[in-house]
This record gives C-alpha cells, sequence and structure tokens, in this order.
DNA sequence: GGGCAGGTCTAAG
DNA sequence: CTTAGACCTGCC
C-alpha cells in the first residue's frame, strides 16, 4: 500500500480539522484517523509538520487531499490579516486557541443530508444515523480487512420513504424532510454543482427552499461543501460565544448576524469556525 | 431515569 | 416579519 506524504505548516491541526464539521472520520487508539470519503477510505495521522496517508484507492488521491483540507487556502494570511484588524482580546485568545483548524471541502449531498439529521439532535446519534444510512444504503469498501460503508448517493436513496427512514435509520420527525429534499433533488430543480455556483445570497435562498433547510444548516451546507467562506453558521455554541464577544445577553441570532456583517469580511467562515472550536472545548 | 441535544416547521399575532 | 410550541429518539 502506498504511503504518502504532505508538508503542512502551523495552519494544519488534524484533530482539530476532523472536528465538528464532519461525521465519518474516527480516531484510533493510535491517534491515527480513518475515514470514508465519497467511494474511498483513507487512513491519515500527522506527526508535526508532516502529514501521512493511505488510501484504499489511490486514484488522484493528492489532488483529493489537497481539495478536501482547503490546501489552496490560505489560512496564515486570512487568519493574521483578521488578527491585524481586530485589538478584542477574546478573538485574539479564540484564533490562538483553535490556530490549526480549517474549512474541508466535503460532499455537497452528503452533508446536506448529514446536517437535516443534525437539527436539534446529538452527536453520537447523528453518527449513528448516518451510520445506519451508509450500510443500508451505500457501497460496502473494504480496507485493511475491515469493511466500511460509503454514504448513499441520491440514486441510492430513490425509493426509501419516509417511513423507511423513521424505522430503519431512526431519525423520528426529520424523515419526511429528508424523503422530500431527496426528491427535490433528485427532480433536476435543485442541482447541488448549479447551486454552489451562485453567489452566496442566492445559493442560500435555494437551499432553504429544501425541507429540513434552515438558515444554519444551509450555512453549514455553504461552507462546509460549498467552498462559501462568507456565510456564518449560528448553532448554539456559536450563539454563546457571540453574545459573550460582544458582551450582550439579549441578542438575537438575527442580530448576530448583522453585528457579524458588519465585522467580518469575506472570511467570516473561518472565524466562525475558529469560535466553534474554541466555545465547543471550553464548553462556555 | 428524565432532560435535552449542531434547528426547523407551523400557526398565529 | 417575529415568536412560541411541537417535535423523534436515545445518549449523558
Amino acid at each position: 500500500m502506498k504511503k504518502y506524504k504532505m508538508v503542512v505548516d502551523e495552519y494544519f491541526k488534524l484533530g482539530k480539522i476532523l472536528y465538528g464539521q464532519c461525521f465519518r472520520w474516527k480516531m484510533r487508539e493510535d491517534g491515527k484517523y480513518i475515514g470514508v470519503i465519497n467511494n474511498n477510505v483513507i487512513k491519515i495521522w500527522q506527526e508535526g509538520n508532516f502529514v501521512y496517508f493511505y488510501a484504499m484507492d489511490n486514484k488522484n488521491i493528492e489532488e483529493f487531499i489537497h481539495e478536501y483540507f482547503d490546501m489552496g487556502t490560505n489560512y496564515k494570511k486570512i487568519v493574521q490579516g483578521i488578527k491585524k484588524n481586530s485589538n478584542n482580546e477574546l478573538l485574539n485568545e479564540i484564533i490562538k486557541y483553535s490556530k490549526g483548524t480549517r474549512i474541508l471541502n466535503q460532499s455537497m449531498f452528503e452533508i446536506l443530508i448529514s446536517y437535516i439529521f443534525s437539527a436539534s439532535n446529538n452527536i453520537p446519534r447523528i453518527e449513528n444515523s448516518i451510520e445506519r444510512l451508509s450500510q443500508l444504503y451505500g457501497n460496502k469498501l473494504e480496507f485493511e480487512n475491515n469493511i466500511y460503508y460509503s454514504f448513499p448517493t441520491k440514486q441510492q436513496l430513490k425509493s426509501v420513504s419516509s417511513d423507511e427512514y423513521k424505522q430503519k435509520i431512526r431519525i423520528g420527525y426529520r424523515a419526511p424532510y429528508v424523503e422530500n429534499t431527496v426528491k427535490d433533488i433528485l427532480s433536476g430543480n435543485y442541482d447541488l454543482e448549479d447551486i454552489s455556483k451562485m453567489d452566496t445570497n442566492l445559493a442560500r435562498n435555494k437551499l432553504l427552499n429544501l425541507q429540513g433547510v434552515g438558515p444554519k444548516v444551509a450555512d453549514c451546507i455553504l461552507l462546509f461543501s460549498m467552498k462559501k467562506k462568507d456565510v456564518f453558521p449560528i448553532d448554539t455554541w456559536i450563539e454563546k460565544v457571540m453574545k459573550k464577544y460582544f458582551n450582550n445577553e439579549n441578542l438575537t441570532k438575527k442580530q448576530i448576524q448583522e453585528l457579524i456583517d458588519k465585522e467580518f469580511g469575506e472570511y467570516k467562515g473561518i472565524i466562525n469556525h475558529y469560535m466553534f472550536y474554541w466555545g465547543r472545548e471550553n464548553k462556555i
């Protein structure tokens, strides 16, 4: 099996990256991560400024990893630029603490469905549901004598009913949302590839038409799978962080969005994820 | 054991 | 346009 190597800077910390934005990476006892990504299984780990990885399928793997980990974006430049324009003590603390996390470029359909699962749910249950969905409808993959299952495609979910989602995947009231959204995607009226090429606002409004997709989920889809860095998803953690940041407990999500738009620019999605990591890790 | 979690939908003012 | 309630389920 071929072992690949990649050189990274201090703005790449695997443990911080594979956290809070993806559901199918598992850390093993030895600190190495194994993940099912599209139709591939990848083992990856970091030693200082070197990242090593193996893959079940090596075709275009280096280009894929480069894209997946957003290596084309200069985080050092962006984050230092934001820091330079701020004299906010909390922001500087957050940047220092979260330095090394990055935005992954994940599969659009997988992120769409996974984040519909995530609404008012807890992480272990979300991951279990995604695992069941993959085992039932995805492709069987073999890697290092273990069996894995890919996240199903829209075609593979074509004839799955709401009842089936509810009974077999155990996603409760989200079941009809998933059924309807898959139908909409299959209809061709919501081509995710096309949507990803639209301006952020237009793409966002389009996504909001899908059932189970509200403002937070739409922003996560845009940020984690459509390369839109100019969005700021507000979940429960970010809400707490921002109330602290603006020193105002009574802010609504809408007010937070407005303040953010003024304060941060086109890369607010990156700062968002820095804040998320800091907030969740410190359980503020 | 019971509250609650990566929000969204719907109905009503 | 803003806001309150309901909502599956199983994990901590």
